[in-house]
DNA sequence: TTCTTTGTTCCGGA
DNA sequence: GTCCGGAACAAAGA
């Protein structure tokens, strides 16, 4: 699932490969997606150099010299970056060796640089959508968002002002946007089991230490994740290399009836429902 | 057929 | 007015 660390990543791979390129062609199979693709779409984008990438959130953002193009990855949503022939079929490319489906290429942007850039969604919960002549401020979907969690100004005097009249659980707090952006709901598990305070706690509860160790670990976590997923994508060897991979990295996401990660712990991993979220903690380390 | 998965939005109750 | 949580929504695989 596409977290803050994954569109981190993929931002990354975009700036190295396909900055300053222009849009000579696209081709899309499939408009349905969480929202609509426009018929326009393809005529406004053709022609268009790629000036910036920048990320916000879970949210990549491709700046144009008049146009601004949002992209939310939903639940499943990939970008693979591919040199191919366009006459070609894609139906049997390999991408670091990951075979990838056709039947889920939905966008094709043809760039003048040789490359591809290829939005692939099974699910099909993430969206493109285009803005003219508008500000990335201005955009509904980024105005409302909090703080990113590794400005400097996410601390604990923004914390302690943040939680001061909420009556939230802090694990609805940390997936609250608003709060902080970013966090989804694999990286809210992980820093409370890493900062062993329960799921279930009270925000308005919490001590000055443990907003302290919160913060800390919301940081370290997701700078870890990106250094790993980094590392990662290149040693991607098949879709079961993948699963291997991210799953190594988890110490407490998807683990009910498993050991506790930590050696001194003998108690299983418990899995409840939190706001019709699933949560998982151990109840002896985290309280 | 039903359940699960996600982020976002909407809505009713407090 | 604002906060909170539940439900709905998108699609597909198990």
């Amino acid at each position: 699932m596409p977290e803050l660390p994954e569109v981190e990543i993929i931002k990354r791979s975009l700036l190295k490969m396909v900055i300053k390129a222009k849009i000579i062609d696209i081709k899309i199979n499939n408009k349905n997606l969480r929202y609509k693709i426009p018929n326009n779409f393809s005529s406004s984008l053709i022609g268009e150099k790629i000036l910036k990438i920048k990320r916000r959130s879970k949210y990549l953002i491709f700046c144009f010299k008049k146009k601004i193009l949002l992209v939310h990855l939903g639940m499943s949503g990939k970008i693979f970056i591919i040199r191919k022939n366009y006459s070609t079929s894609f139906k049997k490319t390999f991408y670091h060796n990951i075979n990838i489906l056709e039947k889920h290429n939905h966008i094709y942007f043809k760039l003048n640089n040789g490359f591809y850039i290829i939005y692939n969604d099974v699910r099909r919960f993430g969206f493109l959508k285009l803005y003219k002549n508008t500000k990335i401020k201005q955009i509904p979907f980024l105005s409302k968002l909090g703080i990113e969690p590794f400005n400097k100004k996410f601390n604990q005097k923004y914390f302690q002002k943040f939680i001061s009249d909420r009556k939230k659980n802090i694990k609805n707090l940390l997936l609250d946007q608003t709060f902080v952006s970013g966090l989804g709901n694999i990286y809210a598990n992980e820093v409370l089991f890493e900062s062993k305070i329960s799921p279930l706690r009270g925000c308005k509860n919490l001590s000055k230490n443990e907003i302290r160790i919160i913060i800390k670990n919301i940081k370290k976590i997701l700078k870890l994740s990106i250094s790993k997923g980094g590392s990662s994508i290149k040693d991607f060897k098949d879709t079961k290399g993948i699963s291997g991979k991210f799953q190594q990295f988890f110490k407490v996401y998807g683990r009910q009836n498993k050991n506790c990660s930590r050696v001194t712990c003998n108690n299983k991993i418990k899995k409840i429902k939190i706001s019709n979220r699933s949560s998982y903690y151990c109840s002896e380390c985290q309280s």
